[in-house]
DNA sequence: GCTGCTTTTTACCAAATGGTAAATGCATTC
DNA sequence: GAATGCATTTACCATTTGGTAAAAAGCAGC
């Protein structure tokens, strides 16, 4: 719990009692691998912070292949978040990639700790825009680099991941198949 | 100008006289093809909206090639948010792909005008997040699918840019050489 | 219309990646 | 420890893409 009041006071200040308030508010939830957090055609019901595990964000294309969109593991918050103050239906997974934990938001007590504490909304839309920014940078070298460049960077931004995430998600998140990855890990060693 | 306030008011509403001191802050600026808005290197200066033309966002990456990370058309904002807001240099170029004009801010006058006006800093949140989630939803597809189906969507999603960039920005943005974009678009005709 | 410049297309071959299938490794269960 | 199921690697070949270079097309200035 304490990771998770620090992550929220890096974007702006509260006092004792708004924080006694947010966190009286939180719930736990536990997913055991492979179970779905959220999912396409179904509205978020939380917004999450994982305290232990990994989650990963996929989806279809038209093709049918499953492609892994982002990872996201301890200490940072996960949510689909434009689709769960919407409450409209998710286009995405959101899938436990191990056994994991969180503390969870449901949308009447996101509400509720927006309606009461001044400032909450500033807070967590820099944290929004921070997570998307962060996304973007991931992200945007995985469409020029070539694969080897971004499995070296991949290691680089994720050095916890790759002992905890099946090859297949990290293929798909770098846009090559599991062949090429194996071969690319064979050629680094 | 009408273009200007109607954008910002999908993001939330505004009275006369506070869009007056607004457009009352507002200033000219053209630029030539091939000129910069904002400069690697530099501290960007100005929040800008396109009233005519369009830019890139484009960057150097290690080995030197650039890369186009974004095209920006008419009745749209441009700016490099974060670091013009907490007025770092920045690490992209953003830069005049045809003749433009924009409306633009200076630092000071943002301020002002988030100083005066209650709930403009949620309205231009919210219209930072709208771009932001469009640049993820626009480039995510750039990593997991061939070249031929990014460039068909990148037809579908900037219908009007096609004949107004350079064929180059758009093979750099599509993540491929100018010789391969040639020859997918000869196998299409 | 010609000249010189830039953009775009082609061509060629090398390198990287995809697709299919089989083999190996690794952990779990009985 | 044999058998099972799953993840990963390997092999093979077809396809795509990159790199270099040259040709063609388009365009501005004279």
């Amino acid at each position: 719990m304490k990771e998770f009041v620090n992550y929220i006071l890096q974007f702006g200040n509260l006092n004792t009692q708004q924080i006694d308030f947010i966190v009286g508010k939180t719930k736990k939830l536990v997913l055991k691998k492979e179970e779905y957090f959220s999912e396409a055609g179904k509205i978020p019901r939380y917004v999450g912070f994982i305290l232990k595990g990994v989650v990963r964000f996929c989806y279809y294309n038209n093709k049918g292949e499953e492609i892994t969109h982002s990872f996201i593991d301890e200490n940072n918050f996960v949510s689909d978040q434009q689709r769960f103050e919407a409450q409209v239906v998710a286009s995405e997974y959101i899938q436990a990639v191990t056994d994991c934990e969180f503390i969870i938001f449901s949308k009447k007590d996101w509400d509720e700790i927006s309606n009461t504490i001044v400032g909450w909304d500033t807070i967590t839309g820099l944290i929004l825009k921070n997570c998307l920014l962060k996304t973007i940078e991931r992200r945007s070298p995985l469409v020029s680099e070539d694969a080897t460049t971004r499995y070296l960077s991949f290691i680089h931004q994720f050095p916890g991941l790759l002992s905890r995430v099946p090859l297949s998600h990290i293929a798909s998140y770098l846009g090559i198949t599991q062949q090429s990855l194996s071969r690319i890990r064979k050629n680094i060693r």
